[in-house]
DNA sequence: GTTTGTCCGTACCGTACCGTATGGAAATGG
DNA sequence: CCATTTCCATACGGTACGGTACGGACAAAC
């Protein structure tokens, strides 16, 4: 009853930006999916209202089509941006895999991609999810050609590794118990992917 | 104007069954997820009224629930029960590989189960992806362990096999030109698949 | 300090859906 | 053929949301 305020976040009463809008949105899509992203409850969630929003955005689909375009922006290139810090393919792809595999146990994390591949068909999500598959499937398949693979073994080993990938994401974020839970079996978990997929 | 039945399928102006309302459910999750689970566009779908839904069922939930259950019950021996008419356990493996990588490049298979996966969070869909799943693994893990592999490794390679069919199943769905197209390829990445999954 | 433009709250309409109430048609069984 | 149960259509209320209209608060410019 008592200190209620009206803006939750803080009680910082500033205006909104557009990007506080956006970044609201992809925190929604991250909790609940696409879905879950509805002007009214977002408004409530950053102590507006609808009114806000309708100036900054045209439309919810406005909205959604300025988070998507932030997220692949923010998001593609930052794990191969990492992993090419390393000097050799096969350490490279030792570190990519380690990473993609490793960051997936953390809860909540990749959160916002499986929320969009739940939403595949989606008009504005298709070709963002497009783009980035397509990177990563050519970024992988680049590493395993540097490895000496010939170009259709290379692109095979780099589609199951991106597979492997989302199937993971997906197993840790659906079923969690079925994931190696400590930090030691992960590692030898990771091991042995890396064997598997780098075997000559 | 002329000929506007009340009833699309067919003119079977027959009862309706509770089985009847979990196929269309079925159906509409396949076609757009759970949300698209809704009584009214359901019944319009089965020339029907809520009056008929609401008598079968007591509310929308109950209607998800016995969908789910259904799902379960039907699908997920099937593959196994094929699989299993293989001698040895290579040749069941490959089986699997073959039959679950070559399935998902039909358009629309599967896509109750990526749907799914899409609302893992839902209190009725857990429990489900949560036993459907830990089946998958312990029964890849068995055949590999079949292989002469030690327990541990037979589940790492049975979570990379797994997940490598989930991985590629949103694959085929979300972004089908980054998969092997030509019946051709895809039966040597199969192959590869294969190979890779099964090396000593 | 007045004006101008920016930003937002309030009030409202339309739509799509969930769930309920109730009467009546269609099968069933005696 | 009548009664009873089974099944369903119609009509209604409630809720949550997208989108619009409009006025007012607030800051910036001068």
């Amino acid at each position: 009853m008592e200190m209620v305020g009206r803006r939750t976040r803080k009680q910082t009463a500033t205006r909104l930006t557009a990007g506080d809008w956006t970044a609201a949105a992809l925190a929604a899509i991250g909790r609940g999916g696409l879905a879950a992203v509805a002007v009214e409850p977002l408004a409530a969630g950053l102590g507006a209202t609808k009114g806000s929003f309708y100036w900054h955005f045209a439309s919810r689909d406005a909205l959604i089509a300025a988070a998507l375009q932030r997220w692949e922006a923010e998001h593609t290139e930052a794990v191969i941006a990492e992993v090419e810090a390393q000097p050799d393919p096969l350490s490279k792809l030792r570190a990519l895999i380690a990473v993609v595999i490793g960051s997936t146990t953390i809860p909540g994390a990749d959160s916002i991609e499986l929320a969009m591949l739940a939403t595949a068909g989606h008009p504005h999500v298709a070709p963002v999810l497009a783009r980035v598959t397509a990177r990563r499937v050519a970024y992988t398949a680049e590493l395993f050609e540097g490895l000496g693979l010939p170009p259709e073994e290379a692109r095979h080993r780099a589609l199951l590794a991106v597979s492997a990938y989302l199937g993971h994401a997906q197993l840790a974020h659906a079923t969690p118990e079925v994931v190696p839970g400590s930090d030691a079996e992960r590692g030898r978990y990771v091991d042995r992917i890396i064997g598997l997929l780098t075997a000559r």
